[in-house]
DNA sequence: TTGAAAGCGCTAACAT
DNA sequence: ATGTTAGCGCTTTCAA
């Protein structure tokens, strides 16, 4: 069977009526009779017809499609955010195009027009770290395709978004420090060029300064992998006080630091007790297990999906930008709390 | 600036000409003549006219777009394969739809409609596990949308399909063990449902026949999860006979075996070797580092991409199915390898 | 060198 | 209850 791909004016010659008949008799118009309704909706499927998507959407200028840029999508987090996007997308009857911006700027820029070429309905985007010209986005804008930021956006431009609150996230990891009775807690920083490396060592200088505890610059290491970590447990434990406690900027340093401590013969968390912060899923395969903030990252593409269709459908153009901040969750795990047994 | 996007006609009505003529010079149409080709460029630029990609596909029944349908895209090696499609079908010019089937038949069969109503050029597909009914497949050969399988197939389908050679990477990890002088050299299976369960098993016992090592059963359990490997570890050092060896099927099992290993005193790799199979990048958190097979999931999606591009653009509809098996790749580490200091 | 016209598949206002 | 027509944005044959 080679046949090219059957249209609404094969079913129409086949049965001897007109197009548009068989376009009403398919979406059950009332006008038509029943017994044509019937005809029709007969050999559609039995024809195995498939409405043209492409049609549909030149016609009414909607392609019921919305594009995602993501800078990588091999990662924890993003991969989770995409699913949570995707699966809000099939319910509500989108199509998702995906583009990866691998991080780099003008690649970006080409998604957006990829994606507004193919008039996609909205646009979900969180931007590549070396993106600091944001014509491409304000482009959109102009053209009213609705943009939604995740994660990461532009400081700039008015729109929707949904953000993570990492300033309470790493207040509220160093706080549950504190309230396990640490003293001492040291803190692995990420890249304070980020806004998240940023925010966490803030929410921990923030926790300390509440409960009265001074701020140890000695305690603060810029540590963002595993490798770095091993080394800032050595100057961590060079130190006349050595810390009964690390929040790390992320998991891999979490347990890079758990391991070589380990191996040095500290027991956690009874003597240092740790808290990460979750990229991926490596609590679990540590003894004890990694005590982590939990990101929420479906939720966040569920949230982000749902705002842009939400804006989509709306016929308002002048209902305001909405920020979402999701607040992630502390995992407390054996890391970081004595077991009372 | 509300301005409806602006469209060919309307740089043909500034400029006083028709609009085939825009079209002609947009292209740079040898026609035309040098002054007009400049004037409509010029104005293009202007007003960033960006071509409309869904009008373009209606006329040449082209979308210049692949659908992927995927199980699930939260997962390390298949979020690579989608980033080597994605970076390929770039490349190429082509957008890319990405579906995920989330292992329910139903809803692959809901997606191969989606993408067939948009008339995607192509369809890059991994079925989901419950999947034995393949009509909706079988609908899309019948209209000449191109199919390529990768990682997981329908065996009756004839079309190309990028795998890898499981039973190879399997051979070769317990061959590994064996060239390291291990005598008794134990499995973590996986699920015997799944082909590369069975096939990772397979290669493993003729990799002991070849070496003429007995096949102990004792020596093979099921392990496919964290937990269970830590079960499975137990039951191995009730055995008469320790083994010297491991080979789990995946990461996460082999460092389950690792670690409590470790808590019990035996020593890695003097006592046992352990090597596992690539979900993820877990192998450098674990000391000593895991050895592991590499799957080459960018690869894969690379080669998938391709050879449906591939397919797409040649006019052969009689070239034949093609059928790529991608080596994987055994990174030997610490963990399976006594060093010479 | 340029324009007019038709058509990709579908829908909807306007007939009848 | 159904048909006719026009048009979404673009390309392309044919004509001028």
């Amino acid at each position: 069977m080679k046949s090219s791909q059957v249209t609404i004016k094969d079913i129409a010659k086949a049965l001897g009526v007109s197009p548009s008949t068989v376009s009403r008799a398919l979406k059950g118009h009332p006008d038509i009779s029943l017994e044509t309704r019937k005809a029709v909706n007969d050999l559609a499927l039995r024809l195995k017809y498939e409405p043209n998507a492409i049609a549909l959407s030149l016609k009414q200028s909607r392609s019921n499609s919305i594009g995602v840029i993501i800078p990588e999508m091999v990662h924890y987090f993003f991969s989770s955010v995409l699913s949570g996007i995707n699966d809000v997308a099939y319910d509500a009857g989108f199509t998702v195009i995906i583009c990866q911006s691998n991080e780099i700027h003008d690649r970006e820029v080409a998604n957006v027009k990829a994606l507004y070429s193919h008039r996609v309905d909205g646009i979900l985007i969180s931007i590549s770290k070396d993106s600091d010209n944001f014509d491409h986005l304000n482009f959109l804008m102009d053209n009213d395709i609705p943009l939604v930021f995740f994660d990461r956006y532009a400081q700039d431009i008015v729109c929707d978004k949904v953000i993570v609150d990492d300033f309470d996230a790493a207040y509220n990891a160093t706080k549950h420090l504190i309230d396990e009775g640490r003293k001492r807690i040291a803190h692995f920083s990420g890249p304070q060029k980020l806004l998240i490396g940023r925010e966490r060592l803030e929410g921990y200088k923030k926790a300390l300064k509440n409960a009265g505890l001074p701020i140890d610059e000695s305690l603060i290491i810029h540590a963002e992998n595993f490798e770095m970590a091993r080394e800032a447990v050595g100057k961590l434990l060079e130190l006349p006080e050595t810390p009964d406690a690390i929040f790390a900027v992320n998991d891999l340093t979490a347990i890079g630091a758990m391991l070589t401590l380990q191996k040095r013969g500290i027991k956690i968390p009874d003597e240092i007790a740790i808290v990460g912060f979750s990229d991926g899923r490596f609590s679990g395969i540590v003894e004890p297990n990694l005590s982590s903030v939990d990101q929420h990252g479906y939720e966040m593409g569920t949230a982000a999906a749902r705002m842009l269709i939400k804006r989509i459908l709306s016929k308002d153009p002048f209902y305001p930008a909405e920020t979402v901040i999701l607040q992630s969750s502390l995992i407390v795990r054996g890391s970081s709390k004595i077991q009372i047994v």
